[in-house]
DNA sequence: ATTGCCATACCAACCAGTCGGAATTTCCGC
DNA sequence: GCGGAAATTCCGACTGGTTGGTATGGCAAT
């Protein structure tokens, strides 16, 4: 038959709802995108949206909830492969960088509409933040502990300084552009790395 | 006598809207506050507000104007020294995150509420980010036709690496804390200037 | 016939911006 | 320095339009 299956059909619109929704809201912001217009784009009613969400703020936060969840379960998986602490730390590094040019449009989503969310879920993301960020720092703990990565400098800010790159990323990375995003992994990598360093005496 | 001057009374009130909409904006987002709550925290009315202000808009944009002149105020007093590319990167990175810290709210709304701001402003921003860039950049090529910075890798990544500590800040960084403005803009630096080294041999 | 799926019509809430006018200050001729 | 007209500053009720969410009902499949 030309018609999908029903099973396939109830799977289709809610993950078409969340592509489209994830569009609007990197594009336009998600106070400016209606329940409307997003249905519209998909292509359904609202009926059908409010039939599978609860609201839109569900829809926003099932970004946030596959971003969250898919970034620790690869952090998780590197820090198992049991390398040393560059070796890991590069590792995480450039997969990070290279999984947030995947979804590009997720993380601008991220890292501007965390205040939409509710009270709630806000403290949600939170939680799964600082727990993304204690694995990192627990990996900087092990580099300079073996003395491969510098003591001088308070490890809060040593974060801080991979994680905005991250952040940063939807704000000038054009995927169209002469830079691979293998390139600007290995590189915004290289960067870091070269920072993380000892002082040479 | 008690009453201030009428010169300081006219020159209050759209100062006060602007102070207040500042930390509204940061802390629940442009989108999410109300002209009627900006003008109840102000004390005023919204015929005061709309008296000195054409729009919503314009009271974002005013956050934006600011921020922009001063950096660029900044940028240009410190160029004008005429020091060495890496005294200059180093005067200008760590002036723009002390700046960064002294406003953080302004920092945390304008890296937010780029795309609430209409067509014709969002333009205007990024023209004169853009500009700010150039200049940027012109200090970086100056350092490495000096051969004091690397030549590795392209620029854009370089100046991204850079502007994204500063986007970042009002993330992570918190007045109240253990650490000074002066030593996060002191140990960010340091962690650039290290990145920017050529490769040792 | 009952249940899941979805369309259509509708609603109550909210919000940016307006408008007529009141209060106050500034200006100016004398 | 004074009287009053003109201009500025500010108030607050009101409006047109939009929005997230709901209620009702039809349709298909089990």
């Amino acid at each position: 038959m030309a018609t999908p299956s029903t099973a396939d059909r109830t799977a289709a619109i809610p993950t078409k709802l969340m592509r489209v929704s994830v569009e609007l809201f990197a594009e336009q912001g998600y106070a400016q995108t209606s329940v409307q217009q997003i249905v519209d784009a998909a292509g359904v009613t609202k009926g059908a949206m409010y039939h599978y969400f609860r609201s839109k703020d569900d829809l926003l936060f099932d970004i946030y909830d596959r971003l969250l969840s898919l970034q620790r379960e690869h952090l998780d998986e590197i820090v198992a492969r049991g390398e040393s602490a560059i070796g890991t730390i590069r590792a995480v590094c450039e997969d990070v960088i290279e999984t947030s040019i995947d979804g590009l449009h997720d993380g601008a989503v991220f890292f501007r509409s965390q205040h939409m969310l509710s009270e709630k879920r806000q403290k949600e993301v939170k939680r799964r933040r600082r727990e993304y960020n204690d694995a990192f720092e627990a990996i900087l703990a092990r580099g300079q502990r073996d003395g491969v990565f510098r003591s001088d400098i308070p490890p809060v800010i040593l974060i801080a300084h991979f994680f905005s790159d991250v952040h940063y990323l939807a704000q000038w990375y054009s995927p169209g552009g002469a830079l691979t995003k293998h390139q600007v992994a290995a590189e915004i990598t290289d960067l870091y790395l070269a920072s993380l360093q000892p002082a040479h005496n």
